[in-house]
DNA sequence: GGTTTGACCCGTT
DNA sequence: CAACGGGCCAAAC
């Protein structure tokens, strides 16, 4: 399973799984994998993650809800138009709208 | 095996 | 409300 492999596999996994139209933190993924505070480390293993996989990388964000660096994705708005494509719901401030795309593991559906 | 780094998070000023 | 600093963890050099 996932806690045989590295840590940068396990975050690989969590984020390849992440449903369209939801997001998820750096810390959540973190906390999902055991350590609440390797946020950083997630980000890392995203920095370090090959395109080849095809990790939805831009429906991970940090805690503002704000999208990765631009020259990560070659420019923020074309991060957020393909966030808003999948269903993403930004703020006015070019946030996302935590509240209701914020990815739950826990299996809760109900974000109200 | 110690040092550096990083797409972070939280508390304090 | 905005800015600054410290901390924490895992991988690369």
């Amino acid at each position: 399973m996932l806690e045989t492999k590295p840590f940068f596999q396990r975050v690989y996994a969590l984020v390849a799984m992440i449903p369209p139209g939801k997001v998820i933190t750096y810390g959540a993924i973190a906390a999902a994998l055991g350590s609440p505070k390797s946020a950083r480390t997630v980000g890392w293993a995203m920095r370090a993650a090959p395109k080849e996989l095809g990790l939805p990388c831009h429906r991970v964000v940090n805690r503002s809800g704000i999208l990765a660096p631009e020259p990560v994705f070659s420019g923020k708005y074309l991060q957020r138009m393909m966030l808003e494509a999948e269903g993403v719901v930004f703020l006015a401030d070019g946030r996302i709208d935590m509240r209701k795309c914020l990815w739950r593991l826990d299996g809760t559906t109900e974000p109200n």
